[in-house]
Parts: structure tokens; sequence; C-alpha cells
DNA sequence: CACTTGACCTGTCCGC
DNA sequence: TGCGGACAGGTCAAGT
């Protein structure tokens, strides 16, 4: 799915939409989406309040009051939308085709909420996932993480370091690892490479420490715009708000193959590189 | 150990 | 129009 400026946008939505919304019933129409599968499950965020949502790479955590934390995964094509008591439907996440309604039936998980207020869980794929932990548990999950790209650990100094820990791999499956930075997936991968002339095929052991520097670069400047964009929506999906995401509209070579460079009128190509589809200009990424 | 591949799912699109 | 195969924004276990 959505990546880092997606889920960023809807953890901001969210911050201004849930945020003190009292929890009255889960609704679990596709169990194995939800973890773990215990009945005790719901008792633990049933009556509870949302506190606070926040992101640590693409996963969105809800503050409940109380023990417990709720996790949210969107994968590939994970959706959230909020209804609220009345009113229309705010989205964020993977956009359904021609669906243009919840419920329906890629809905598999919704929270009621005291106020009338709902909070629905789509996915076609069915890879996205609701979690419950113990606030306990939250370190051992984040310390799957590596540094967030806006955070203060994330220096060029230290992208450097962790690509000096890589051997043969291409840059590209290294920016796809998430220890590596929190957020980046296939989308953000390639615009961040074009924008610093790397070809994602490049391996990490032959790129120059300059190289390193502008990727690191590129990655925070691409990130940025993406969030500004409010995140990237494919095709012509609108729902009740229309709100949509327009990084689709500004993006450097993603889904360009067949097109001219932005940069040298050069053929966009595409490729496989660390089992993902790839783009990229020959002409200006060496 | 580092790295790559297959699996998880359903829908869409493209070529024959 | 139908059908098969490739592919889709992610991540993990299993394989090399």
């Amino acid at each position: 799915m959505p990546e880092l400026p997606e889920v960023e946008t809807i953890k901001n939505d969210l911050n201004k939409l849930a945020r003190g919304q009292l929890i009255l019933r889960l609704e679990v129409r596709k169990p194995k989406l939800l973890k773990p599968s215990t009945k005790a499950v719901r008792w633990a965020i049933v009556g509870k309040v949302i506190k606070q949502i926040e992101r640590r790479g693409k996963l969105l955590i809800f503050y409940l009051n109380g023990e417990h934390l709720l996790l949210m995964h969107l994968k590939m094509t994970g959706q959230i939308v909020w209804q609220p008591p009345r009113g229309r439907f705010l989205t964020g996440g993977h956009p359904i085709v021609g669906v243009s309604s919840v419920p329906n039936r890629f809905t598999h998980l919704t929270i009621y909420f005291k106020s009338g207020a709902r909070l629905y869980f789509n996915d076609v794929r069915q890879f996205g996932y609701w979690q419950v932990i113990a606030k306990k548990e939250l370190p051992k999950i984040y310390s799957k993480f590596g540094p967030e790209p806006f955070s203060l650990e994330f220096t060029r100094e230290s992208f450097w370091q962790s690509l000096k820990k890589r051997g043969r791999t291409t840059i590209k499956a290294v920016l796809l690892d998430q220890k590596v930075v929190a957020g980046i997936g296939n989308i953000y991968a390639d615009e961040s490479l074009f924008l610093a002339r790397v070809r994602p095929s490049k391996r990490v052991s032959t790129l120059s420490k300059n190289n390193a520097g502008d990727i690191y670069k590129a990655i925070k400047v691409i990130l940025a715009r993406a969030i500004k964009a409010r995140g990237t929506s494919f095709n012509s999906y609108v729902d009740g708000q229309g709100r949509k995401g327009t990084y689709w509209e500004k993006r450097l070579v993603y889904g360009r193959r067949g097109e001219k460079c932005k940069r040298c009128r050069n053929i966009i190509l595409k490729t496989l590189v660390a089992g993902r589809g790839t783009h990229y200009c020959a002409r200006c990424q060496k």
C-alpha cells in the first residue's frame, strides 16, 4: 500500500477525527485479520477511548486508555474508512476500484463508536491486519524498524554506515528494507533513486559516499513532497468525500514506462529489481 | 550469514 | 468474448 506518506496522512486525519472516541463494539467478519484471534482481544479494546494515533514505518498505532494498544497494517490493499456520526466518508489507504460505499464485500473489520461514528477496514487481498498488544510489547515491535526518515537518528552518516554493512545486493533492495530506513516502499524507492540519479539495480558495494548522500537527500525530498500531496492514489476511485492524494500526478518515474524522462527525454524503462517492478531512466541513472 | 524466492489473497489488465 | 498468465503500493518464512 500505502507507504509512509499515505500512512502519515491517515494518521494525521484520524488524530483529528477519532481522538476521544469511545469504542462500543468490534465487528469481526474475517477473524484471521485480527490478531490474536481469541475473544479476549475484543474485551481488551471495548469500552476504551482512543487517545492518540501514531505511525512507525507503515504501521499505525492506536493508543487507548488501559493496558492495550491497537495496531493496524494496511499492507498492499488495506483501506481505512472513517464514517462520522452523520455526514460523508473519509478514506485513507488503497482505493478500491468501483466500490464507493462502505461497508462492502471487502469490509472485514469494523469499530462502532458510542458517538455513532464507525471505522471500517477494507482489504481486497486480505494481507493487512489489526493486532491488539499489551503496551509493554511495543518496544519489541518498534525494534524491528530502522530509523524514521525525518528523525534525528537518520543522518547522512548513519545511512552511509548501514549501506556499508551490506554486500552484493542492490540499492533498491536496501531502500525497501525497513531496518535501513522505515517507511519506503516500491513507489518512493523508485522516485528517490530517480531524483538521486542512481540506478535501482546498482550494487550497494559500488556506491560512493556522494551517491549515498544524494540518495539520503532524495529520500527526504520525495517523502516530504508526497506527504504534502497527501500521498499517492491510483485509478479513478472516489469516495464520498473525494479526498485523494495527488502525488500520482507529480510522480517522476513510477508507472511511467514508455514515457519520456522528465530530465533527459529518454524513454523510461521498467524491469524487475529485488523482485519488484522497477522504473528508471537508463541515461540519467547510472 | 546475506540474500533471494515463494507464499499469503483477490482483482485487473494484456496478449492471443 | 474468453482464457491464461503476469502483475499489483508489503512482509515474512523458507530456501540457496
